[in-house]
DNA sequence: CTTGACCTTGGATTAAACTCTAAGGTTTAT
DNA sequence: ATAAACCTTAGAGTTTAATCCAAGGTCAAG
């Protein structure tokens, strides 16, 4: 059994952060002593190591407190479940990888048509390019 | 002029995000009737142009009330201070973008291992990786 | 018995870019 | 003259994932 600060330490995250996932239902501690301090066991060092496992590789808090209601009753769910998910999420991700793609494109062809020289901006062609509708057409 | 309704017609945005430009200092209306209604003329379409081409390409509404102010006063900037704005943006995109790619990365992997059956997830891989250290490391 | 390191709570704050609400004033058409 | 469609304001709410603060309680060491 470790107080808060212990696990804290141990996972790298602030004694905030877990006081966080506890209000937000992510992680509570197994104990808590008389005087309310919290008490975590192996267990739920476990369950917090599945939770900064499941952030690092994308899931938000939402998507990982779903999962947890996966992993504790886990005979009542079936790998559909756990990969429809995982799909889900990654579905999502090239989403957002798309999206800055078309951001990164426009940025790199702006860069391609400017001088970037010492020049007065009076003639600078991203400026143009912002000016008019072109790549970056709006209407 | 062209009230507040017709512009952000035009723009396809609502009168909200108009009046939301205008408290943070992106585009206020030229006029305002004796009554307090906004009025906006060319110029300040032009400028709403410019400020959702800029969003379109990726830049935030800071980045963008920094080049209204290069936009309004081109002679007193080069270029460069231009061009530097936007590779700053690129490499900011592309580090987003890099980051999304260990998420999707480390999903496809997890998608791999899993049979995504109707089998129990007693033994599914995806929780089993999630609760070891692994592709998913977290200490 | 006091110091310092720990812990408790509730509530406020952060960033970004809106979006919505309430309560009311203005314009245009009939 | 009244209804419909517009406009005004201030201020609160949304989302995500924390982070910070104030005021105070607890615990081990010396």
């Amino acid at each position: 059994m470790m107080q808060i600060g212990q696990l804290a330490k141990k996972l790298g995250v602030k004694t905030d952060t877990l006081r966080f996932y506890e209000k937000n239902g992510l992680l509570a501690p197994s104990t808590r002593s008389d005087s309310g301090y919290r008490y975590y066991s192996g267990a739920d060092h476990q369950r917090a190591l599945f939770i900064l496992r499941c952030k690092k590789v994308g899931f938000s808090l939402a998507d990982i407190k779903d999962l947890l209601s996966i992993r504790i009753d886990k005979s009542s769910h079936c790998c559909e479940d756990v990969k429809s998910r995982t799909t889900a999420k990654r579905l999502d991700v090239e989403m957002r990888i798309a999206e800055l793609e078309l951001f990164r494109n426009s940025l790199v062809e702006l860069e391609k048509a400017c001088c970037g020289g010492e020049e007065s901006a009076e003639y600078c062609s991203i400026l143009d390019a912002l000016e008019e509708k072109g790549v970056t057409d709006v209407n």
